[in-house]
DNA sequence: ATAGACCTTCCCATGATGGTAAGGTCAAGG
DNA sequence: CCTTGACCTTACCATCATGGGAAGGTCTAT
């Protein structure tokens, strides 16, 4: 099948598809006389499988060695494992940072009248109005 | 005060300020006979409110869109606490997305057995197996 | 034969930041 | 006065993953 074909099945845009050729996350397929790209069930599954492991925020990097342990008979399961582990870990470090910023926001919007008055706790804490004209007490 | 005491002061590297002046986001400063950018205590403070921003997560438009309103004697702040919101509820979907990650990820990691054996129901998740065959009963 | 859908490569853009290189400037000390 | 080292300037390139588009070739159906 042509490289559409290919997209459309494993939800890699053709685009990407080339992508990951060029950086060589995948192997270059063969081509017919006039040039075009040609892919069999097996690059599919392949390029199914980049897929879902950047939906779920593997990096290509990290992708690339998942792939490779995937396409290695004799892989040890622990390695995947701490893979999967390690990003995990980044995962919650990022939640923890993006809940931290929301805890923020959220006591900013609270304290904040939201009417038309010009007096703004949310702005006030941006300019970095010494602590405690505005927000001391909470 | 040159760009290097700016930038220690503000927190913001000399490298981001230039940029910042490039896109337009602050304005250019007065220059020295021999071109240096000069800055003075305003400039600084202007630096420490885009800083604190992008800390709390906002995009350089939506600080440029709270710069433009700090700076706004007669602006209202239920400007501010919409803009504000809409990050909040922004930054929790990513919060959602990212947990939603984790749990799969932990749900699979917890079904891996870690060990030596090339049955491995990671990457056979990452490969699309069946569902069922693996993972049916959790 | 022609239209339209597909393919090819190549270049450019994003967003925010860092790096580097080539050159100008300034302040301190010999 | 001159050197040294720290600073500044602009300009370009890289990142990471993705999309857009142009210019041109190919295939399929009418």
């Amino acid at each position: 099948m042509n490289i559409g074909q290919a997209a459309q099945k494993s939800g890699v845009s053709a685009k990407m598809i080339r992508y990951y050729e060029q950086i060589g996350l995948i192997s270059p397929p063969s081509r017919t006389d006039s040039n075009y790209r040609v892919y069999g069930p097996d690059e599919v599954h392949v390029l199914r499988f980049i897929k879902r492991a950047r939906t779920l925020g593997f990096s290509v990097e990290e992708t690339a060695a998942l792939l490779g342990l995937w396409q290695d008979r004799s892989r040890a399961s622990a390695e995947v494992r701490d893979i999967a582990s390690g990003h995990i870990q980044a995962l919650e470090a990022k939640i923890d940072e993006l809940q931290g910023m929301v805890k923020t926001l959220r006591h900013l919007v609270h304290c904040c009248a939201g009417d038309n008055r010009p007096d703004c706790p949310i702005l006030d804490d941006l300019a970095g109005t010494p602590a405690g004209s505005q927000t001391k007490g909470h």
